[in-house]
Parts: structure tokens; sequence; C-alpha cells
RNA sequence: GUGGGUAUGGUGAAGUGGUUAACACGGCGGAUUGUGGCUCCGUUAUUCAUGGGUUCGAUCCCCAUUACUCACCCCA
């Protein structure tokens, strides 16, 4: 049997790959300009690293890890699910609190979790992620959302949907929750087994339900709006105001809430709803008490998380995906052993001076070999067989315009240069 | 983890219980000897995911497996 990739993975070949230089090219650019720097983390970790991080009872943590241990079987590692929680270990290890008062983050890279692959979900996917270390300002959250939207209006996307929602701090949270229980418990007996089941476990969930969030039982449910403390309240003001001072267009949603348990007060979402059922393009909010909780100095952070594959799919969507264009360049075509050797040192000696060359060297016959020159767009053919080897010159076509010309093959490399260098 | 759908050449995709499995694209070769893109011609699946069963006979029927896919769940 052939072997095949593993299930919810993807290979990317050069056509797609070049998709993925444009769309990383972007992040970079962005986060540039808005002074965040790359970190780059190990792709596996220590497991308890994510338990703690991410929480022992979300579903990432309990049926979603890639889960290994080393031949020895000492150790318990992870194939990292997301980035947050490593990125906090590595500021912890490096101290970079110690000499950095605020710390901005980027990274993109490869994450796994495993999950039923579907539309917009694999088992390796990608993530474009920033985080925030060491201010709890609105305006970072603010900023953090900024960003976030400048990458998706600077891909050319349309029609997104930013919510935001504040989900408290362990002050006012506990209370809400308990507010929460005490109204649904009565209520058992309407809502869906799903529901049931998150009732105690993370009772905040139940408000995003497809199924029961439409039902009458949602009728003088406990806002959460209502049960935030001051701070949170303020804070959630702030950030409300800071978008609307920049212009960026968001709806509050109460019911938003985010599925891993390290989120305090903002929380945001950005929606794409053509994409079906995995719609959320990204999606992040603030992490005041994760420092801590992985045995640091109270550090408050904020960050989001884009999914790639999201993103890919969205610009397909709105037809915004660039097509990949290749070089300008020149094809060597040779007929005869002697003229292929000199034909390869021309390609060699245009290889080194910058230029796109390919030569066949298969031995091919002419025509083939001028098709081939064809569908690599060469700009110019530079013909060599015996005829020419003796005259010590080479033809030089325009593959544009079909004019042919002769020039000696000494001049012909630096020639071909010139021709392909664009005139300044 | 739960439920639905689909599995035919490099790709897209017809099709039938029984000698030669359409078609399109792509690939390769050719259309006077050393010249591309257009056109034309030829060629390109001992075989219809894998294993079992029904049958005189299965790619077409049944079962299982696997993969892909969509939805639930979860999330990016």
């Amino acid at each position: 049997m052939a072997i095949k990739k593993p299930r919810g993975t993807q290979d990317f070949l050069p056509e797609t790959s070049s998709q993925w230089e444009y769309i990383e090219t972007k992040i970079r650019k962005i986060c540039s300009n808005y002074g965040f720097g790359e970190v780059r983390t190990p792709i596996f970790e220590e497991t308890r690293l994510f338990l703690r991080g991410i929480g022992e009872t979300t579903d990432v943590v309990q049926k979603e890890m890639y889960t290994f241990t080393t031949a020895e079987g000492k150790q318990s590692y992870t194939l990292r699910p997301e980035n947050t929680a490593s990125a906090v270990r590595a500021y912890l290890e490096n101290k970079v609190y110690g000499w950095e008062p605020v710390t901005k983050w980027f990274y993109v890279g490869p994450m796994f979790r495993h999950d039923r692959p579907q539309a917009g979900r694999y088992r390796q996917f990608h993530q474009f992620g920033v985080e925030v270390l060491g201010t709890d300002a609105s305006v970072s959250d603010s900023e953090v959302i900024a960003m976030a939207m400048q990458f998706f209006n600077e891909l050319g996307l349309k029609d997104l949907h930013l919510e935001i929602n504040s989900v408290g701090c362990p002050k006012c949270r506990p209370q809400y929750r308990e507010k929460l229980i005490a109204f649904f418990e009565g209520k058992k007996e309407e809502l869906c087994d799903d529901c049931v089941s998150r009732l105690y476990k993370n009772p905040m969930r139940l408000l995003d339900c497809k199924i029961d969030s439409k039902k009458d039982v949602f009728a003088g449910a406990p806002e959460i709006h209502e049960h935030l403390c001051e701070e949170c309240h303020i804070h959630f003001e702030q950030v409300q105001s800071f978008l609307k001072a920049a212009d960026i267009k968001f709806t509050v949603n109460p019911r938003l809430v985010r599925g891993l348990d390290y989120y305090t007060k903002t929380a945001f979402e950005i929606q794409y709803p053509p994409l079906g059922a995995q719609s959320a393009l990204g999606g992040g909010g603030r992490y005041d008490g994760l420092v801590e909780e992985l045995d640091g100095p109270p550090t408050p952070g904020i960050g989001f998380a884009i999914g790639l594959e999201r993103v890919l799919l969205a610009l397909e969507n709105q037809d915004l995906v660039p097509k990949r264009k290749s070089d300008e360049g020149v094809f060597v075509l040779t007929l005869g052993e002697e003229a292929t050797k000199k034909g390869f040192s021309l390609v060699q000696q245009l290889r080194q001076l910058g230029c796109y060359a390919e030569m066949d060297g298969q031995g091919k016959s002419m025509k083939s070999q001028m098709k081939y020159a064809n569908r690599i767009h060469a700009k110019y053919v530079i013909i060599l067989g015996d005829d020419e080897l003796h005259r010590q010159i080479a033809i030089v076509r325009n593959m544009e315009t079909a004019e042919q010309e002769e020039i000696s093959l000494e001049e012909v490399v630096a020639e071909i240069k010139r021709k392909l260098t664009p005139q300044m």
C-alpha cells in the first residue's frame, strides 16, 4: 500500500506555497509597522505547559492533543495546539520581564489538534498570532484588534464581522457563573444534551449554543455586562471608545465566549460567515492571569490568533488569491553533446549573475525544448547547436517578438543579462 | 467522539451484472529534415480504493475496512 499523509494534514505544492508566502509577507510588514518582533518557540513542549496554560477542562486539552513520550518514556511532550502558552513560557524562561517593560511578539507557524477534519479545520493548521505582555492598558486591547483588522483589510477581504465582549475577571466572573447556573438549573429539561453537560463545567458556553440560544429558555438569562466589576466595566468601555476613535466597526456580542480558560476581560472574534461552520477567521482576548498561572510574576497580556487556512479559504471565496508570477528568464536550448556542455556553462554563468535560466539537457528535440521554453514563459531562448558552436556564436530569440539575432558566445551572457535587467 | 455523503487514469468527470471502460484537460510524440504559443493527428486505465460475500460472471449488488468530504461538537 502506498503511504499517505496523515489525516487532516496537507501538502503544499509550489503554487500554494506562493500563496502562503504572500500572506506571510503581509504579516511581517504589518507586525513591523506595529512594532512586533517574531518569536519562534518549539513545535512541542512539555505536556504540563498546556495542561496548566490552556486549562485541564477545555476540549483542546481533554481530547485534541498530540501527546507522546520519548523512548525512555520519562517525559510527556505535546505538539503545540496553540502558541500563547509557549510564548508565555518563553517570556518567563528568558526573563524578558526583567529588561523590557512591554513585550510585543508575533508568531506564524503550524499548530496541532486532533480534531475531526472538516472544511477549514485541519489537524495540522497554521496560525498567525500576536501577544502583548506587560500592560493592562485598554489601548493595547484595541491596538491588537486594530492590527488583526488591518491584516484582513490589506489582504482585501470584505464583509468581515468583528464581535467583541468582556468575559470578566476572577473578581466578577465567579458570581456571574453562579447566577447562570442558578438560572438554568431549573430548566434542564428544555436544554439540549450538550448544554446540560456544559452547565456545571462551563456554563458560559451555553450562551453561544446554536440550538438553545434561540429558544425561549434564554429569555431573562443573566447578562454578563450587568455583572462586570467596576474595573472590567471601565476597561470594556475604554476598549470600545478606542476602537471608535480608530474608526473600526464592531458589534458587542454579550454571548461571545472563548474556549480557553485563560481569557479575561476583552474577548473578540472575527467572522466571515460565508465559510459556514468554521467561519471564525481569528479570535483572541486578554489573559491577565496566565503568566502567574505559569509561575511568573503577575503580568497582564493580550493577543489574538488567526487561522491562516481559513484566511486562504476566504481569499479564494472572494477571488483575491494572487496568481503566481514567474520570473522573466532565459532558456538555453542546446543540440548535441558539445553544445550541451557549453550551454550548461552559459546557464551557470547567467544564474551566477542572478538571472533565472534553465536548459533541457535530456537531449530532447528542438521542438520539444521550444515548447518547454514557452511553458516556463522564458523571455529569451539562446539557441546553441553544432553550427553555432563552430562559428562561436549563439542565436538569441525573443519569445515575444520572435525576432532572432546572432551574438558571439563571448558576449551572449552579458548581453542577456543586460536585456533582462530593467532599465533604471 | 456522533451522524450523513462519496470513492473510476496525472486531473475533472461519464458509464454498464457479461467480448474493446466514454469524453475533456494535462502529458508525451508527430504534421518535410534545427524553432514555441493557435490548429490538426497519434498516444496516454491488463483496470474502476482495499478485503470479503452474492452470482455461471461484478467496476457496477451486499458487508466490512480505509480514505476523502460535509455537519454536530470544538476552535483558528
